[in-house]
DNA sequence: CTGAAAGCGCTTACAG
DNA sequence: CTGAAAGCGCTTACAG
């Protein structure tokens, strides 16, 4: 055909509002151009980001994304995962696998549709390939430094639950740091503010001797209330470091805080960018290990005050 | 057919992992059971809420969401809105219209296809029906209170750009009041927090007369700041409010802030709500008020200082 | 090079 | 009641 004609018939297509019926198209070459992603639950800000990072990705080679919620059902996440293979979709993310939804990813490894978990920091499940952002390494070297500055024993301020993976990482590194002791405070994530504070607030007070705090960014607000109770301030009584998974999380505090942080929508971008070359034809190990931990110093963390 | 040979039928179907293509059942029935979501950005938590309320809503009714971020650029925001009707979904939701994606609309008004706009608190687009959730009235209250508490001045701490409607709205219930003096104090919401704590605590300086605090939930740290710099306390020296549209942004400070809060989870459900009925044959009128704001009043508040 | 036909996996109307 | 056929909107292999 020559060009004006092709040019001509387009501009008309246009005109007459032709748009291609995707599914259509899908049901003849069974390539959907879309992937499901199935939350094991949706409530905390670095779902936002890790969503961002995939969509941004998969529109990037003409990918749409379809989610789902599971709100920490199991029951649920095994509908959802059922659903996003009634839809055909190219392949399959998976945050908070547990090993519940084995049946239901049975026809997708039969039809051998890409299907990746997504795991912030846990490691156990092994029925499909995992992306995983390790931070045992900056662990180790905030412990270093704290260690250099004079601390000796280290306080965890986290949630009880899902987020206890962190504490196991944190015993690694003070193992391998050597010569600290580390102690753990750890409170229902519903707990109320006065509460939480009024708890951290003795705990401060009966271990005198921990110089340190690693505090999860939910339990930033209750370690300041307990702080001003007690008249202590950072970092000349306390010095102190947070994990951020979230934008929306971070540095807002007086002084900012020292912080290990993992960019989230990065995380996303990098899961996508798996499962492209997997659909591409190059699995991946059944272990991706996506380095995006950083370690950011503030004025939070100073030399141990004296006990 | 006989329940027993039926049953049997099901469980051999089952056994041999068959699944329904939904793609090939969308094609005959021209229903996908899938709808969109285009957002116009996704970089606040507030969008999570939504988007948990929608899939929730949306899986009970047997749809699927897929989702997508214009990132703040018009043509992104085109590019989905497209995308969208290629993938023929049932109903198109779309937040922050800006009045650029109108050529877009036209497959799906033509084709009938519901198309709902999502706006916390704008209401000039009317080219498609609307899902607003007004806070005048709630306002209104608030203002009427401080001003039995003997507040005569209140001042707005907030981000310049697509809040500004929030200082609007504020303007109109103080009106309706009387009596009240506003003022407003608007930074990018990128200011580091040490510039915001020191423009703050000048703010404070030299409006002495201002006893109240309205304050975005993004400015609750370098209030903080800013008060803690000037050894002024809540709420003996200021009475303070905040906006929340979030869950994560909520009551987490000390002491907990009195605030007008919008449950956007429930805001996502009752827009999905409306979009049932348009499916099943009631359209909506063009500006749907969700009354969701909710005045939750804490001993953030008091009788204003002297001046 | 061009155009008509087959077929992707469903559902529904229709004939037997 | 049962079974075969038509057709949703595409793409691709095939015949002309």
């Amino acid at each position: 055909v020559s060009d004006g004609l092709s040019e001509r018939v387009h501009r008309a297509a246009t005109n007459l509002g032709y748009r291609a019926n995707v599914s259509a198209r899908g049901l003849r070459l069974s390539r959907t151009m879309t992937m499901g992603v199935v939350f094991e639950r949706m409530d905390a800000p670095v779902y936002l980001d890790i969503l961002t990072g995939l969509t941004a990705a998969a529109d990037e080679i003409g990918y749409s994304i379809l989610v789902a919620n599971a709100d920490a059902d199991p029951d649920r996440q095994r509908h959802f995962v059922r659903q996003m293979y009634e839809r055909r979709v190219d392949a399959l993310l998976l945050s908070g696998l547990r090993g519940t939804v084995r049946g239901e990813l049975e026809p997708f490894s039969r039809a051998g549709i890409p299907t990746l978990g997504l795991f912030g920091r846990d490691r156990d499940a092994r029925d499909i390939p995992v992306a995983i952002s390790p931070q045992e390494k900056q662990l180790t070297t905030i412990l270093a430094r704290l260690k250099e500055l004079g601390h000796r024993k280290v306080m965890y301020l986290g949630g009880v639950g899902a987020l206890a993976t962190r504490w196991k990482i944190l015993q690694n590194a003070a193992a391998d740091v050597g010569g600290l002791a580390l102690e753990q405070c750890l409170m229902p994530f519903e707990t109320p503010l006065p509460e939480l504070r009024d708890r951290y607030a003795q705990v401060f007070e009966s271990h005198r001797d921990a110089t340190a705090l690693f505090v999860h960014s939910w339990n930033i607000a209750a370690m300041n209330a307990a702080l001003r109770v007690r008249g202590e301030t950072i970092p000349d009584d306390w010095s102190v470091v947070t994990f951020t998974d979230s934008r929306y999380t971070a540095a807002l505090n007086d002084p900012p805080l020292s912080a290990l942080w993992i960019d989230s929508v990065e995380f996303g971008r990098q899961t996508l960018a798996i499962i492209e070359d997997w659909l591409a034809g190059t699995p991946p190990p059944s272990v991706n290990l996506l380095d995006l931990a950083v370690w950011h110093e503030t004025e939070s963390i100073g030399s141990a005050r004296p006990r």
